[in-house]
Order: C-alpha cells, then sequence, then structure tokens
DNA sequence: GCCAACGTTGGC
DNA sequence: GCCAACGTTGGC
C-alpha cells in the first residue's frame, strides 16, 4: 500500500464537499499533468491512503484524509468538447488522461503547510520543496505516520 | 496581485 | 533536438 498527497481547491473541491457527495467518493478528474496521470494510473491501487490537501486558498494545508476507491479509468472531462479540461487530441479509443476514484475517510483539523515546515522530519516533503507545484506527490511511509501520530493524536 | 518555478509548445 | 516564449501553479 502507498501513500500520496493530493491537491485540491476547496472552490473546486473541499473535503466538505466530498464527505457530501454521493458515496463519499469523486472521480480526480481534471488532472492535466503527466507526471501525475502516471501515478494514477500506474502507481495507484484501491485502498491507498491519501492526504486530502487544500490548495491556491486561504489556509492551504492538510485537510482530512482519504482512500483510492478505484482503479484508474479514462478521465471523461477529456471528452466534454465545451468543458474546461476538453482535450481535442484524446479519443475514446486512445484516452489521454486518466483518473481514479477518491473515497473521503475523515476530516482533520487542518494542518497548514507552515505548521509542516516547521518538522524538519517532513522537510523532504515533496509539497514543501521550493517550486513544486505537482498536484499528486507520494508521501513516504515515514511522513504519513509522523503526521498522523504528530497532528492526529492517533495511528491513522 | 506578484512572481518564481516549471511544463508545454512550436519555430528553426 | 534546441530553446525562447508562453501559460499555469500556488504560496505569499
Amino acid at each position: 500500500m502507498r501513500y500520496w498527497l493530493m491537491k485540491s481547491e476547496p472552490s473546486e473541491v473541499s473535503i466538505d464537499d466530498l464527505a457530501a457527495m454521493p458515496d463519499q467518493s469523486v472521480a480526480w478528474y481534471g488532472v492535466r499533468n503527466y507526471q501525475a496521470r502516471n501515478f494514477m494510473r500506474d502507481q495507484m491501487r484501491v485502498g491507498d491512503r491519501v492526504f486530502f490537501y487544500h490548495s491556491s486558498c486561504e489556509e492551504p494545508g492538510i485537510a482530512g484524509l482519504a482512500v483510492v476507491a478505484s482503479p484508474a479509468y479514462p478521465d471523461e472531462t477529456q471528452f466534454e468538447k465545451e468543458g474546461k479540461y476538453f482535450d481535442p487530441k484524446a479519443t475514446r479509443e486512445n484516452p489521454r488522461w486518466f483518473n481514479v476514484d477518491v473515497k473521503f475517510e475523515r476530516k482533520t483539523p487542518l494542518i497548514g503547510i507552515g505548521e509542516l515546515r516547521k518538522h524538519p522530519q517532513l522537510e523532504k516533503m515533496r509539497i514543501l520543496q521550493k517550486g513544486n507545484r505537482l498536484s499528486i506527490t507520494p508521501v513516504d511511509p515515514s511522513e504519513w505516520d509522523y503526521i498522523t501520530k504528530k497532528f492526529l493524536d492517533r495511528a491513522d
């Protein structure tokens, strides 16, 4: 099992939005970066654990826990001609973009990026590196353990 | 709103 | 295949 951090803009889909979804689950549509796509398509497995991260907002940080709930399948939004995620080069026969489903587990107290930065144990996290823009990043098991124990007051 | 970092595009 | 130009991301 692997651990991941997935960024979402709360104005698009917040942790509360996820919790309110039917089945508390949502397709992680709209990823248009090859590295992030490859993580979903090639490495994610059902049951992998996810930090749900709020980005581009007033309080960026980890807002909840989630779980990978499906294998990767073609991202429907690449075929929606009027949508902002439309990709004219993608076809049903040869889709370019993939997504998994992500399912809500629990909210967490918001763990802000500033708080994460205070901990030398976490300094290697991709999310904290200068210039990092990747919306999906692997999380080291030791980092997952540290964060869940330190901030969530129990092993998760 | 600023701007550094980074990915993509396209002319050559 | 190089690389300048451009667009986007995302914290501040």
